[in-house]
RNA sequence: GCCGAAGUGGCGGAAUAGGCAGACGCGCACGACUCAAAAUCGUGUACCCUCGGGUAUGUGGGUUCGAUUCCCACCUUCGGCACCA
């Protein structure tokens, strides 16, 4: 029988009968593509892959676009290692405490375990619909006391190894929230979660000693294959710089001013110095002095915000001291000013007001001296600028006159050494991580503080230390967590002496539980570790982590912490030195007007409408085919309609070739083998978009060439799509006589001799110009294609203008002559 | 200011060990089917043009037989950091 292409079929009425369904695909199909191969196994022999998307935080409002986008990208790639043969672990869970779930627990008087079970539920429906392929077998949930346990251990951990401390400091403080912030909570000065201006107040808060990793953390990452803006951030954000400690004597004071400088070499060149308002001496011996007194009550009640403000208009006050500068043996006078800060080196700093261009602007605000030490290469107007280049040579300093700067520093190291006033260190950026949150909605922090014996760990027989039930959710005004007013809770006895003590009442932040939750995925239920050994020598390191860009520095960094402490502890396996091999960003969708999704925008687009209206496999397909897969990408529904119109052609042609006998012309199974060739290249990079255009390059293909295909070809094209259509193309696999479930079945193999063509197109170019193309073999000789070439008028036209002087031949691509 | 990424048709975007720019999709135009419309299918679609060509990948230079791709300078946009001594 005479095949018809299923291009002519089209005209006919029964074309209806085709139009893809994508509800009757679901119900039919969900099950079986649930069932196959998605479950991870432990040991199995295969080559193991672990993809690992970052956990949601399970809102009231359900998935949205960028976690639909976010999980199909990851998901894709998850089902094509899966047809790849290898035994894949691609988890989900919830990051489920937090202060939205708290927020609503107050306005509704709902328990927020309730509401996240809620939610959770919600979440997860919902990814069964978009055909997420996670092993739901293994879902952790941040919240669940079993695993918080284990927050709580690697907390004690903490405490014993002498990495988290408490203590009074100034810390950012939320009004509004009535929380305690960490710097990296701070945005512009504004609250992260409620965008309200913050202030500082003093609390006494646990401290985690993340900046004793802080070499560690820059190091490990070149054991990693991350993106190189994941790693520039990294870095950045610790901000490792390296100077100098350099000690100055106080004029008529038996104290020592110690400061940290990048540019030792400038010290002959500093004028006066400054201590931040919170600098201990200043307490000490300056507020007697009632305008000094003022300075600093003033600039404590800034805001970060307001301090900010002023960055270009500086403030300050003479402190009343003097000091002496160790390299001229000069009395210089010592200033406060609210743009030095006391978090970071000393919180004091040597004003070389020629060379910094924060210390001219604070000297000639204040009449200053500004003294240039270092001459430029050309000319310099000290009047108008600071001159802060590592170019010149020093002048009016003493041993290392003379010196160019890059050798000045060095030497100046090494005079300070000999001095004994001063050595070489280094300064960071980053900051001890406050650990402390004043709130319900979280981990309890593990600590008793008993009368006589201090603060003590919880003992691990009795964690988890569990969230008690409250009645009222809000924080209290004192910024005391809600657990503060159950006093049955919060009295208990020393786990030492037996005394009567108090509990923590703060508990931990959101990244607590988010740190190590990628471990507890290969041992989900192990009630006696945070994983077993040798389930995570299996597992680890996570293959790629797909996440957003919001997390390239905190979680990242924290979890990476976090991991490289439980690996010196020797609970995770000491070949795996980090805990993550390669990370990827997902992109951003933005609204259908290029605005950022927002309901002030109206333009928020939910994922669920649209797969009700086309259906799971083209919204997927269609999310995959909008854009790179880490660009930023406005949605467009019409877009979308031609994704779902070529889904409905292919099942077109699955329908009209499902009995086909005759076998596949040449050029098709050629067309077909090059898809998958291609497919199969662009899933591992995540390039989904022009995998999609491949296929739907082929289907347009297939149909010019008529549209015959023998079902085994076409059985090939419909494994291509599998990771990006499940449900199609189970759907499919079973009309075309598959065995088993598609997602279960081998990626097809390729055959190298179909995708090489034997002739090909080149291009004629005269003197960089393109005068024509010609079919050769591929193999063809430089004088054969030459000789051919030449033959062609629209070419040989242009080599009678001159002599050819010269003929470049490159294989299989271009033949250029150059004509003079 | 510093770090990172990116500038290509009306639109989303392809193509970089240098080799026919604009794959694929949207939109648009025309055609087929229809009493008609929708849907579907087909054809065309960077710009200019004297129909021989000419011009085009943010701008200006450079290297090369040949540059979206490499080098230098600059402009713009987006993301991150930012009084860090």
């Amino acid at each position: 029988m005479k095949s018809v292409s299923f291009k002519a079929r089209a005209r006919y009425p029964i074309k209806l009968l085709f139009k893809y369904n994508w509800k009757k695909v679901k119900n039919i199909h969900i099950k079986e593509d649930a069932m196959a191969h998605r479950h991870a196994i432990d040991f199995d022999k295969r080559e193991k892959k672990y993809v690992l998307a970052e956990f949601p935080y399970p809102s009231g409002s359900g998935l949205h676009i960028g976690h639909a986008f976010t999980f199909t990208g990851a998901d894709v790639y998850a089902r094509f290692q899966r047809m790849l043969g290898k035994n894949v672990l691609f988890p989900i869970g919830w990051d489920a405490f937090g202060l939205p779930t708290e927020n609503y627990a107050i306005k509704t008087g709902r328990k927020p375990q309730d509401v996240t079970s809620e939610n959770t539920a919600t979440f997860q429906a919902q990814m069964e619909r978009l055909g997420l392929s996670f092993d739901y077998e293994r879902i952790v949930n941040t919240t669940d006391p079993s695993y918080y346990k284990w927050t709580q251990w690697i907390f004690i951990k903490l405490f014993e190894k002498g990495l988290a401390y408490k203590q009074e400091m100034p810390i950012n403080w939320c009004p509004s929230c009535k929380v305690g912030l960490a710097n990296e909570e701070v945005i512009n000065g504004n609250c992260e979660r409620c965008g309200s201006p913050t202030t500082r107040r003093r609390i006494s808060q646990w401290v985690v000693r993340i900046t004793e990793y802080a070499d560690r953390l820059i190091d490990g990452l070149e054991q990693t294959d991350f993106i190189e803006k994941v790693k520039a951030a990294q870095i950045n954000w610790i901000g490792r710089s390296e100077g100098a400690r350099v000690k100055f004597k106080l004029v008529g004071l038996d104290e020592e001013l110690e400061i940290f400088t990048t540019r030792p070499d400038t010290l002959w060149g500093c004028t006066f110095m400054v201590l931040a308002p919170e600098h201990h001496l200043v307490q000490e011996y300056c507020l007697q002095n009632p305008g000094v007194k003022e300075y600093v009550e003033t600039s404590h009640a800034k805001s970060d915000m307001e301090r900010m403000e002023v960055a270009y208009e500086k403030t300050g006050v003479y402190s009343g001291l003097s000091a002496i500068n160790p390299a001229t043996g000069e009395v210089i006078p010592v200033w406060i000013s609210d743009f030095v800060l006391l978090t970071y080196g000393t919180g004091a700093i040597m004003s070389v007001p020629g060379h910094d261009q924060r210390d001219w602007d604070f000297a000639t605000r204040f009449g200053l001296e500004i003294r240039p030490i270092i001459q430029p290469f050309s000319g310099w107007d000290f009047d108008k600028a600071a001159y802060p280049d590592q170019e010149g040579i020093m002048i009016n300093s003493g041993p290392i006159n003379g010196m160019p700067v890059k050798e000045a520093i060095p030497a100046a190291i090494a005079w300070l050494r000999e001095k004994g006033i001063g050595e070489a260190t280094v300064s960071y950026h980053l900051r001890d991580w406050i650990f402390s949150r004043q709130h319900y909605w979280g981990e309890p922090i593990p600590m008793i503080l008993c009368e006589t014996c201090g603060w003590q760990p919880v003992p691990e027989a009795d964690l988890p230390v569990r969230l008690p039930d409250v009645e009222q959710y809000e924080p209290t005004d004192t910024g005391e967590s809600p657990l503060a007013n159950i006093t049955e809770w919060v009295n208990t006895s020393c786990p030492k002496c037996g005394g009567p003590a108090r509990r923590e009442t703060d508990t931990m932040p959101n990244w607590a539980g988010s740190d190590w939750y990628f471990l507890r995925y290969t041992d989900p239920f192990n009630p006696n570790a945070l994983a077993n050994k040798e389930k995570l020598a299996y597992w680890m390191p996570v293959d790629v982590y797909i996440g957003g860009d919001e997390h390239n520095t905190l979680h990242l960094l924290y979890s990476r912490f976090i991991y490289q402490f439980l690996f010196d502890l020797g609970i995770v396996p000491s070949h795996i030195p980090e805990p993550y091999y390669r990370r990827i960003s997902h992109g951003v969708i933005l609204g259908p007007d290029n605005q950022r999704m927002s309901k002030s925008h109206g333009n928020v687009i939910v994922p669920e409408d649209f797969i009700h209206e086309y259906g799971t496999d083209a919204t997927r397909c269609y999310m995959m085919f909008m854009g790179a897969f880490d660009a930023t990408m406005a949605w467009n529904e019409r877009a979308l309609r031609g994704v779902k119109r070529f889904l409905e052609r292919f099942e077109k042609l699955v329908d009209t070739q499902a009995g086909t006998k005759q076998s596949t012309s040449q050029p098709i199974k050629a067309l077909i083998h090059k898809a998958v060739a291609k497919v199969g290249s662009d899933y591992p990079n995540f390039k989904f978009n022009t995998a999609v255009a491949k296929l739907m390059e082929t289907l347009n293909g297939i149909s010019d060439q008529g549209g015959s295909v023998h079902p085994v070809e076409l059985r090939m094209l419909v494994q291509a799509i599998a990771p990006l259509a499940p449900f199609f193309a189970e759907e499919a696999w079973q009309k075309l006589g598959g065995e088993g479930s598609v997602h279960a079945s081998d990626w097809p193999e390729v055959d190298p001799h179909l995708i090489k063509d034997d002739t090909v197109e080149i291009s004629i170019q005269v003197n960089g110009k393109l005068r024509g193309t010609l079919m050769i073999d591929r193999d063809a000789e430089q004088a054969s294609v030459e000789e051919k070439a030449r033959a062609i008028e629209s070419v040989s036209k242009y080599l009678q203008n001159g002599t050819v002087r010269k003929v470049i031949y490159i294989p299989a691509k271009t033949i250029s002559f150059v004509v003079k």
